[in-house]
DNA sequence: TGTACATCAGTGAACGCGCGTTCACTGATGTAC
DNA sequence: TGTACATCAGTGAACGCGCGTTCACTGATGTAC
């Protein structure tokens, strides 16, 4: 039970996240100070960092604990399919999950896409998955070899990113799943 | 013909990237300073933002047309083979132009992977390199579709980059053109 | 070849700016009895 | 339920640091004649 006290302080942080990201959306995150999100956010320029350690930080605390949950809907695709059919299974499954967060990816994209240094952030991160989902192939299927384990984590990455951008880019009746299903498919017809 | 004053400029120039390079690789780029840098190529620490915008522009100055040549590379395989062969074969083909760079590259590689910003700015690179080489594709057969064309680029992009960098953490004996022959033929026989 | 002037690379010094830290304090929430 | 004390979130003020800019100057290289 969390006191009153754990519940302002959550509410507070979750202010200063929703100002800084959609200032950095709007004017870009070079151009946005730590006083001008604090000012939004109704703390003081002190309390900013207080809650993050640095101004880039901020954009990188929600975590919708996305890879978890892909590693178990990984690890439900019968053992026959090959591991790139079951990738995209996976994927399409976490579909669901980010379906309904449309406008909020559209503003992380936004606040990521302008600026170097958040790029960079977001980079690493996809290290850090990329080894969770190698870890995934191979526990699904400990024959697989550590090389292509890491290369099928990469691609299925790159795949579900690609296709994050182009439904955030397109008309928003458009499912993200189709979008998943088409880039895997448009790879493998595309790779011979 | 170029003067004594522009050779004397182009080498100063020269001695600050490589100093700069240097000193990120080991210390990492956000523990270094202009002043640093300056004091290492023997220059006044005004001098290095005469010559470069910022403390990022000095890691990406040096271009060696590697996009250029790749281009040309791609548009002389012959038309029957498929695109992603075509792209394997191109690569291979850099290979050579690179492989003499080898103490450069791992310099360069150290540095760029010691900082977001740089991995940023990298990234924001790939996607320019990306659109020369989805140009080289539709310029050698006009009939693949756009989307095709710009995942094609992605994908043998990121394959040559894994390969780089295998290269440059294996043995020096390794040949770059090996990895990506392994890095192309691997992706074929993983995707189906 | 030599002189007079123009240009321009390089520099020093001082500054603005924003990130992130340190120190000292206040006032609200939580706990002990 | 009420009082006394402890804890801790939030804040203000001042500061250090490094990037990048502005202004004013020097001295070397280049050009005109």
């Amino acid at each position: 039970m969390p006191s009153a006290r754990t519940l302002s302080t959550a509410r507070s942080r979750e202010a200063v996240i929703d100002a800084a990201l959609e200032l950095f959306a709007r004017k870009g995150f070079d151009s946005t100070t730590a006083e001008e999100i604090a000012a939004k956010a109704g703390v003081s320029p002190r309390t900013f960092f207080r809650y993050f350690e640095t101004k880039e930080s901020v954009v990188f605390y929600r975590d919708y604990g996305f890879m978890r949950s892909f590693a178990a809907a990984y690890l439900e695709q019968p053992v026959a399919t090959s591991d790139f059919r079951a990738l995209r299974a996976a994927m399409v499954v976490q579909a669901q999950g980010v379906a309904g967060l449309r406008s909020r990816m559209e503003t992380y994209r936004a606040a990521v896409d302008s600026s170097a240094v958040l790029l960079g952030h977001e980079h690493r991160h996809f290290e850090d998955h990329a080894t969770t989902i190698r870890a995934a192939i191979l526990g699904r299927r400990p024959g697989v070899s550590d090389d292509d384990a890491r290369m099928l984590a990469s691609v299925a990455l790159a795949l579900f990113q690609r296709a994050l951008r182009k439904w955030l880019a397109g008309p928003s009746a458009a499912e993200l799943a189709d979008h998943i299903g088409d880039e895997f498919d448009r790879l493998t017809r595309l790779v011979p």
